[in-house]
RNA sequence: GUGGGUGUAGCUCAGUUGGCAGAGCAUCAGGUUGUGGCCCUGAGGGUCGUGGGUUCAAGCCCCAUCACUCACCCCA
């Protein structure tokens, strides 16, 4: 008792009744029209061994090193509460033999992902994204799928201040030849680069042209565009999604200066962006990863995805749509112990027919059982007491208009049901 | 991991040069024996984030610590 009280995890966050019906909204949103488009779920565990990850991100990236929760269990393996939901649908393909059937498969997975850093504005410890993925589709049409699927659920969703970003990254064939570019650049322009940047210099090359940094930008205005170095097939396959996407009237910028950090991604990585959310200005983002399969120890299957930050998506839907939380149909004040014994089993009967009744289980005046219920935003108050279970008829006050007619206690379970029945249809 | 801002009632926040802990909203009760919203009256609710220090005296000053928050690094 005196002791204080357990508060939870820096990073961790309750999600409240008040919220949870905008989640499962966008949830419901969201499968929907997986679904529609062929998709099947996917439900990977929520750790893996330390391995799938250091193997599929890069052993030596922040990541690996000091972003990721891990541990040591009892017996001294190590494992890891899943950063991101990618190199565990790959590992779940390559160890079923998914590939062999049919290389191609369309999965989708939402639930909660894990990293270890100091918590900021859309940035938590323990996140949600919803995430797609494609496997076996070599050609442009799967990665224009994917951005047509972006845009569609943000429609659907009345998300419109967000813009498509997309770029090529290359692969290992043409990559090269550009980062060596961007090296040379880069080695001569050193001397007027941010200390952050000469560390990125050789780390993380790329991440030098989003610099913030006056003198960075200056240094960089004249950096290699990877859209220049592509080779023909990369060249083709981003003009095909470029003018596919044009075709579906997907609107979208192509980005030079997108860059995803990890080496597995290859040709087409997108974005979606939004002004909304500080400085986390991405909600969604994803990308074409060729390679992750057979570096995890499958074939060569080519593969692309993309991952909602659901937490994201939510504060934004929420910030541009009214809560709307259903009030119950009925409340029912009961006056007395024989009153309120015969209105609980009337409310259980209800509920049952999917007519939501409240009603106080504790001993309260009759003033404050009809506060409660005002406050609540039902419509209609059934108020049995003694005197109307010696008349056997009821009373239905209608809080609107204040109307109150007398209903028989008999048979009065189908009454009401009939009674809300008829109001549903006539409001729909 | 680094830096800034903020921690006082369920919520939003006042609190003067250090001198008895406050308001609005919300909750509960009464005004009306069994009828809600508006109004009036009253009540409950706080180890002032935590621990230490200075002082006759600390919500206020000092140190530490924790949490929240914003940004950096990084971004899956």
């Amino acid at each position: 008792m005196s002791q204080p009280n357990i508060q939870l995890i820096r990073g961790f966050k309750d999600i409240l009744p008040g919220e949870t019906e905008l989640w499962q909204k966008i949830e419901r949103t969201a499968i929907a029209l997986f679904e529609d488009f062929g998709y099947r779920e996917i439900r990977i565990p929520i750790m893996e061994k330390t391995e799938l990850f250091a193997r599929s991100i890069g052993e030596d990236t922040d990541i690996v090193e000091k972003e990721m929760y891990t541990f040591a269990d009892r017996k001294g393996d190590q494992l890891t509460l899943r950063p991101e939901a990618t190199a565990s649908i790959c590992r779940s393909y390559i160890q079923h033999k998914m590939y062999a059937q049919d290389p191609v498969r369309k999965f989708y997975t939402i639930g909660p992902m894990f990293r270890r850093e100091r918590p900021q504005k859309g940035r938590y410890r323990q996140f949600y994204q919803i995430d797609a993925e494609i496997f076996g589709v070599a050609a442009p049409y799967a990665d224009v799928e994917l951005i047509f699927l972006l845009r569609t659920l943000f429609d659907r969703l009345n998300v419109t201040d967000t813009t498509a970003h997309v770029n090529s990254l290359g692969c290992p064939v043409c990559r090269p030849r550009f980062k060596e570019a961007l090296s040379t650049l880069l080695a001569d322009a050193a001397p007027s680069l941010c200390s952050d940047c000469l560390r990125r210099k050789d780390r993380n090359p790329l991440r030098v042209m989003d610099c913030k940094v006056p003198g960075c930008r200056e240094a960089m205005a004249g950096a290699p565009a990877i859209l220049d170095y592509l080779c023909d097939d990369c060249s083709s396959h981003f003009s095909t999604v470029t003018g596919s996407l044009t075709r579906l009237g997907v609107p979208f910028k192509v980005d030079k200066q997108l860059v995803r950090g990890l080496d597995y991604y290859t040709r087409t990585a997108f974005e979606i962006q939004t002004g909304a959310l500080g400085a986390q200005s991405a909600v969604a983002g994803g990308g074409r990863y060729d390679g992750l399969v057979g570096s995890l120890g499958g074939p060569e299957i080519p593969a692309i995805g993309f991952a909602i930050g659901f937490d994201r998506l939510a504060e934004i839907v929420a910030s541009t749509t009214p809560s709307a939380v259903r009030p119950p149909d009925l409340y029912i004040a009961a006056l007395g112990e024989p009153a309120k014994k015969v209105a609980f089993e009337w409310s259980t009967a209800l509920g049952l027919k999917g007519i939501g009744a409240a009603m106080e289980y504790g001993d309260k005046s009759l003033k404050a059982q009809m506060k409660q219920a005002n406050r609540m935003g039902v419509g209609q108050v059934l108020i049995v007491g003694e005197s109307e279970l010696e008349s056997k008829a009821v009373v239905l006050r209608n809080m609107a208009d204040k109307t109150q007619i007398e209903i028989s206690v008999n048979a009065i379970v189908d009454t009401l049901i009939e009674t809300f029945s008829k109001k549903e249809q006539s409001i729909g």
